[in-house]
DNA sequence: ACGTCTTCCTGGGCGC
DNA sequence: TGCGCCCAGGAAGACG
């Protein structure tokens, strides 16, 4: 389940295999996968358009191919490959989708829920595999598209200073009657927080996951942008939690994971005072806090 | 206009 | 052991 730290690890296993190189081919083998602006048949429309398409073999729009690579970019969970004159693709890895690095002559079968390939000039391959297709691929033709489509995010909580994101969420949550962790997912509120580091954000700052957004004060909201920036950072200098499929493009698996705090730990004691940690369904989500550290209202 | 719910998808795990 | 059910969840769009 790729949050922020996961597409971080990602983007860095790929900066090395990437930077300068040629993409010199591009295969989609979903048609469904990738949309483009102003295309109806792409993207997430898929799911309300009925339209199903079986897995031929489309060549895919032209976006990157021949285009000299620069470092790969990211803002919340939204992983860009980027072309030197500024096209890009946005990857959105969803709950199982990977990026994966192949080197020159390496096998890959194309059955294992690859959805895209890009052929590189040193010979290697990068796939985008995605069992369970809640990913996908925006292909961003034209320089400054990803700037625009990034704007729409909020700051991102790994590269945005705590004091800074403290102010973004000090405005985004005035006047916001949903629960707190609805916030926190929203990822216009602040980019690249998913259900598990909500749950240790909010357990790290004491604040119960069911407190309504605008009901915070002041001291409480300072505290939790210090708890998503803390849990970011340290996530990803674990290399991001491996549940199940997680693994960066080199195949790699992370190992944030094993500092889980409440996540996963439903009935457990909480690790700071020892109470039976309690959980429920919020904004759709599995959520789990101590009731003592976090306390209701 | 805002908040909540449904929907898309597959594979692993569990109960009977 | 095998089958069927349920669950995991990011985010768009429908719904209230």
């Amino acid at each position: 389940m790729p949050e922020l730290p996961e597409v971080e690890t990602v983007r860095r296993s790929l900066v090395p295999r990437l930077t300068g190189r040629v993409v010199i081919g591009a295969t989609l083998h979903r048609r469904d996968i990738a949309v483009m602006p102003g295309d109806p048949e792409g993207g997430f429309s898929r799911q309300r358009s009925g339209v199903r398409t079986t897995a031929r073999r489309v060549r895919a729009p032209a976006v990157l191919v021949r285009a000299h690579l620069v470092e790969p970019r990211r803002h919340g969970k939204q992983l860009a490959l980027v072309a030197e004159d500024g096209r890009a693709i946005v990857v959105h890895l969803g709950m199982t989708g990977q990026l994966r690095w192949a080197a020159k002559g390496a096998r890959i079968d194309p059955a294992d829920h690859i959805h895209a390939t890009w052929r590189l000039d040193d010979g290697s391959r990068l796939v985008f595999r995605d069992p369970r297709r809640f990913g996908g691929l925006w292909l961003l033709p034209e320089a400054g598209m990803l700037e625009a489509r990034w704007a729409e995010l909020g700051p991102d909580g790994l590269r945005t200073p705590p004091a800074e994101l403290a102010a973004g969420l000090r405005a985004r949550l005035l006047g916001t009657r949903r629960a707190i962790k609805a916030a926190l997912l929203d990822q216009r509120v602040v980019a690249g927080v998913g259900n598990i580091y909500a749950d240790e954000a909010l357990h790290e700052a004491g604040v119960h996951p069911q407190r309504l957004a605008d009901g915070l004060a002041g001291a409480e909201v300072d505290r939790l942008a210090g708890a998503v920036s803390g849990v970011l950072t340290r996530a990803v200098e674990a290399r991001g939690s491996t549940l199940r499929d997680y693994a960066d493009a080199e195949g790699r698996r992370g190992e944030a994971q094993l500092v889980h705090r409440v996540y996963g730990r439903s009935g457990q004691a909480c690790l700071a005072c020892g109470a039976a940690l309690e959980t429920a369904q919020v904004a759709q989500r599995t959520t789990v806090w101590c009731p003592a550290c976090q306390p209701a209202g």
